[in-house]
DNA sequence: CTCCCGATAT
DNA sequence: ATATCAGGAG
């Protein structure tokens, strides 16, 4: 159940976002869907822009899953430390590409469902790599879209699966994709966690968060 | 719910 | 010093 008010709410905040953010893609390099993956494990509670400084070495070493495997999971751990939760990572990874030879004939499933039964790979990652890899309407829920939707009041939900199914009725499927770019460029550019740039924000003519305060 | 965990901004 | 960073598994 959506109310009128936040029907509203959502068209005239996403036709700004839309305005403000023409051109919007992943900030996660890659060349492939394969890589999209394993940038998208990495970058669990880590930035793009740190993820992009290991990835740009890492997918030279790295080519196709085998590559993960065929090394000491200490040489994994090693090339991917930075990143923080590398342990966890590491072993994500290994699976995940133990599972795409076992499973998917070393290839990314272009399937949601298939996705998330990878290693390392809930909703978030899945619909990165649908979205993005195989244009599969998805919208993915990271730390911005929740702070997001939550502050502007998009949703009363603190679930982020409850979260996504809000937003997915707010939206067009065509626009799933770019709206969840539209609040993480959003969230990093003005409306960033430590300290919200409301002065600069356009959108706060309709934001629960400023307009409360 | 807890744990994983380094880098960075404030 | 502390909060936060494009979360997921057990």
């Amino acid at each position: 159940m959506t109310s009128k008010k936040i029907i509203n709410k959502a068209d005239k905040v996403f036709q700004i976002l839309r305005k403000e953010y023409p051109d919007v893609v992943t900030q996660l390099d890659h060349e492939n869907p394969f890589e999209l993956l394993v940038a998208t494990i990495l970058s669990a509670q880590c930035t793009d822009a740190r993820v992009n400084i290991v990835t740009k070495d890492l997918f030279k070493k790295y080519i196709i899953p085998k590559d993960y495997i065929s090394v000491p999971v200490e040489e994994l751990e090693k090339d991917i430390f930075s990143l923080g939760f590398y342990r966890q990572k590491s072993k994500s990874i290994r699976n995940m590409c133990v599972e795409l030879i076992e499973n998917h004939c070393g290839e990314v499933p272009a399937d949601f469902d298939k996705l998330t039964k990878l290693s390392g790979v809930g909703r978030k990652t899945a619909s990165v790599v649908a979205a993005n890899a195989f244009n599969i309407p998805a919208i993915a829920v990271d730390t911005h879209v929740k702070r997001l939707s939550n502050l502007i009041g998009l949703t009363v939900n603190k679930n982020p699966e409850k979260i996504e199914a809000d937003l997915k009725e707010l939206l067009p499927k065509e626009e799933w994709k770019d709206s969840s770019h539209w609040l993480i460029m959003h969230g990093r550019n003005i409306c960033i966690a430590r300290r919200p740039k409301c002065a600069e924000c356009k959108i706060t003519k309709y934001c629960d968060y400023f307009n409360s305060k």
